[in-house]
DNA sequence: GTCTATACCACGATAGAC
DNA sequence: GTCTATCGTGGTATAGAC
């Protein structure tokens, strides 16, 4: 059902949508008022009920726009690899580089939503309440399903459970660096070095994760007795 | 300056901040209104004003409360595992174990908050605005640096700015797993086996966490060999 | 179909009586 | 210390203009 008529700069809904991604981005979504969206759109404060039905379904609409081309990214970075694997098992790493690469990318191009995309992305994550229940799993199955089965054939001696597990792990401590979380910077003591470039810091993130992804498991079934930890005192208590 | 006269059961304020702790774990903070939370301690409405200020006042002395004996538990852990050890170092997965166990316990324990104060807990870390800035630090200061010390004694290899950012990393996983944040399993694919044990998960994160903070380094120093990846195939790509 | 003006009710906060 | 009354702002709903 076309439009008979729309605006000349873009339509109401576009305007609307593009005002509250900034300011969404910029504030939060709490600290963010209907008013101040539409005010900055131009626009009527009823239009944005008419068009999305209520703030939530606003803020709903804002990222899913961003979510499906960074998840379409990750699994072309996938298939990519394993094309030019030929069918033989990716590395660990290599499958890690094409889940956070993409979301790199999207954080430093500012037509993309820029990097405060996620950090709204990272928090509504943590939200046990509202949309992200019904949402998020449409958006992201397609990925997991894909991610799951590279990693079950990468690390064919891990149990599924764990496997499980270990890439929930993952996206936790993914979702906590993207969404540009310092805590430990503010509290001090540790200072994450402000002039490490992103590059560095994904690269960083992925080896630290690919090593937790291949973890000796908690009682080995002793095929491959391999030695992990060295250099390092034996357990104490 | 002690109060003159207090009701019978329990003064105003801790009725209101058991009445908002229960509140706020349940519902999440922007979900809760003063008027519920009055309605519920059975005070009037401007008492929280009177005795907190505000709402986001009331909701940091919520959970303050409960991450002051959190992190004391975990300092008095690696005192026990650093007395044990007897000025060897202690292995990454102890040191891990200190950080993540108590805060288990904190879990299990309803008089402690139970999960849900780490779920708040952990939403509220990911909170780019608000009252998080100038609190928490004060109440982690001491866990990072103690904590910093001893992975720098088992960790002697990693520079301290890749350490500082593992611990990030660390801090991010542990802070989602703990927060009770089941993306994966809501995405329905991969689900986290439901009967698992909290101990059972725990002894997961450790052994993923201390494997992720032992990673070798990007370009080794080559001063050990050591083989991380084995039975996985060569890079592609 | 779109857009506007406007009214509604709940919220956090505060002033002032007691 | 406690209470009532009230203020400004928030999200939402609707009637009606175009």
């Amino acid at each position: 059902m076309p439009r008979s008529r729309q605006r000349i700069l873009g339509d109401t809904k576009d305007r609307i949508l593009g005002a509250a991604e900034k300011l969404f981005m910029e504030r939060g979504y709490a600290a963010t008022s209907l008013r101040e969206i539409t005010a900055a759109a131009g626009v009527n404060l009823a239009a944005v009920n008419y068009h999305f039905g209520s703030k939530e379904a606003l803020v709903r609409e804002v990222f899913e726009r961003r979510l499906g081309p960074l998840n379409a990214a990750r699994i072309a970075y996938l298939d990519r690899l394993e094309s030019a694997a030929a069918g033989r098992p990716l590395t660990v790493e290599s499958i890690v580089e094409a889940i956070v690469v993409p979301a790199l990318h999207v954080s430093r191009e500012p037509l993309a939503g820029g990097a405060a995309f996620l950090r709204l992305l990272g928090r509504v994550i943590l939200e046990p309440t509202g949309f992200v229940r019904e949402i998020l799993p449409a958006h992201y199955r397609d990925v997991i399903v894909r991610f799951k089965e590279a990693f079950t054939r990468a690390l064919p001696n891990i149990p599924e459970s764990e496997l499980a597990w270990r890439m929930h792990f993952m996206f936790g401590a993914m979702s906590y660096t993207l969404a540009g979380n310092d805590a430990l910077q503010l509290i001090g003591t540790c200072k994450l070095d402000g002039a490490d470039s992103p590059e560095s810091i994904i690269r960083r993130l992925i080896s630290f994760l690919a090593a937790g992804l291949q973890a000796r498991l908690p009682e080995q079934d002793s095929k491959r007795p391999r030695k992990l930890a060295s250099g390092v005192g034996r357990k104490a208590a």
